[in-house]
DNA sequence: ACCACTCATGGAAACGATTCCATCATGATT
DNA sequence: AATCATGATGGAATCGTTTCCATGAGTGGT
């Protein structure tokens, strides 16, 4: 089927066909000093041979190798997807390929996927973290360039996330102005962030401290379905709900058709993260958007562009109001 | 901020430290033959220093770097998600790593990110091929191990492909049996597949023949905005579209409800493609759907093990009736 | 007791690039 | 005119691994 898998042309074939030492065709190709006149041979020799270099050669050399890594929980997750997204777009303007694994939220898949990943001597790593901050010191310490996407977990490592507090915080203001008091969170694991900002802006507006309001959910679909429907089953005195990604409010619109409990009517519902098919929904959602391609990006310059780097970058989240939310009903259901 | 960058171990050392040879090392881990004895001693000492073979290094030697290359449309899009979820699953089975690229479907970027894997001595891809089958002599030339997904653009190149003839047909016939006869198909570039199976089963069906009923798009979704929009408004007579995606699907509800055309009152609609919003949408979406996982999983597998591999593997599709579908409307719209 | 044969073992070459360093030519300065 | 500085150039070392090949030890058979 393949041909005869011909050999690749090496420097040195260039280097003789353009009369000249390995050495001079290494720094012509590499913007290094030479004469006009070579500079032009060695040029053409190597446009005539259609000369790629090896990144192999390369590589092993500089002890390096280019490339991002890039390790999100969920590929399938809209959210992840755009992050992945704007991960490759940065990372095609400089050329530089990029290797994805996900961790499914899992910490033991992702330090296997770490492994590899400096098993291929890839330094350069945007990482969605799973566990918590201690697991990443040997990452870091084997010289790992990390930056962390969406979640932040360590403080010596720069950070790309969206505003959780303002989010959290607008979500809940704009559901307290609707006159909910009983406010659940439905989360996935690794929102700590959210889950204490939920908190705060709870106590802040002076609504009722109540733990059992927040619930986690694993990445899963079927998990998050699973925890929607505990939610709305066991808890008919919540009014609202804040659900903290697309994949939980997907299971939450679900589970209330399922349970026959009617949004807006019967429970108020916000979705963390503006999806397409939000506005398509039956009723249209109301959402906290947040830019995931954006910390995608920014994450990637982060890591290609080393240097002077900023801890945290912190991009702002915007209330989008549709129609999953409504007054708060004056009897608890059921 | 990151510590002193500490040094890789190597395999002098590993050597060194067990009082052996490099080449007995090398053995040792790669599974060679060796005395128990020396076996045990080199492996305490791979241990203790936590040695980690350096992929650079094998590659060079093995002159192929292992890894497969995935090339897709738009990873945004949850079919190509999905697809590249099914690559990544078994890939990590294999202990390989994945490097993807997004193509937006324009040949030049395809050749582009072909070219980058190429330089990385990547010897596998999977590719959503957006060209021509023209564009891949080279890269097949080079010895490169490609498996094609989702489409299939030359008979030499293995593919695992979806059964748009049956799916099309299917979706045809379903329409045709609520009595429509003015059939739309609005699809994307790269499809000539499936627009041949749709133009085959209108045929097959006794039913006008019109070249104008197939629309294309590109991949993004304004793209897909316009065409849908295009066709509601231009063609009142079609009572009937098929989109041949679910960008395209979001975006004929999106351009329907703007132009108060009613689903399915006005207009029937089925998607390829079955996505989890399809039933949150309102009304819910009745579909075509496509294996998306599996075709990326089954790409992996063929791409990975070599040796006999079948032209094509074709999967099936699924009609799954929801409620974006009605009988023909006895009067035109408008 | 000698030969042939197997098997473990380590030295060294190879992979393809970059880069240090020595060499040589040329032009400028003393 | 001799010396020095500058710059282009190519040979060779280097990166970490695998693998070829030679060596030596040990075993069984004649």
């Amino acid at each position: 089927m393949s041909g005869p898998a011909q050999r690749r042309i090496t420097i040195k074939e260039v280097a003789e066909a353009a009369g000249v030492g390995v050495a001079t065709v290494s720094r012509v190709l590499s913007g290094g000093s030479a004469s006009a006149e070579t500079r032009e041979k060695v040029l053409a020799a190597a446009a005539r041979l259609d000369y790629r270099p090896s990144a192999l050669g390369r590589n092993l050399r500089r002890q390096r190798t280019g490339g991002i890594g890039l390790l999100v929980p969920d590929i399938t997750d809209s959210f992840y997807a755009r992050l992945t997204d704007g991960v490759l777009s940065c990372a095609r303007s400089y050329g530089e390929p990029v290797t994805v694994g996900v961790t499914g939220d899992d910490p033991e898949r992702e330090a296997e996927l770490i492994g590899t990943l400096i098993e291929q001597s890839m330094d350069r790593l945007i990482a969605v973290p799973s566990g918590d901050g201690e697991m990443w010191a040997p990452a870091l310490r084997a010289g790992l360039n990390v930056v962390f996407a969406d979640r932040r977990v360590r403080a010596d490592v720069p950070s790309v996330v969206p505003d959780d507090r303002a989010g959290v915080l607008t979500a809940v203001e704009y559901l307290a102005g609707l006159g909910h008091r009983k406010i659940a969170y439905l989360g996935r694991h690794g929102q700590s962030q959210r889950v204490a900002a939920f908190s705060a802006a709870i106590a802040s507006l002076g609504l009722p401290a109540d733990r059992d309001l927040v619930v986690h959910a694993r990445s899963s679909r079927d998990s998050a379905y699973a925890a929607a429907a505990g939610l709305l089953q066991h808890r008919p005195d919540v009014t609202a709900v804040i659900a903290g990604g697309n994949v939980l409010g997907e299971a939450a619109v679900l589970a209330a058709r399922e349970l026959d409990v009617r949004i807006p009517r019967d429970v108020s519902l916000i979705m963390f993260d503006d999806v397409p098919w939000a506005e398509l929904c039956s009723p249209p959602l109301t959402v906290i958007a947040q830019p995931a391609q954006d910390i995608g990006y920014r994450a990637a310059e982060l890591v290609l562009r080393q240097g002077r780097r900023p801890p945290t970058v912190t991009l702002p989240t915007q209330l989008v109001v549709r129609a999953s939310c409504g007054p708060k009903v004056s009897v608890p259901r059921r």
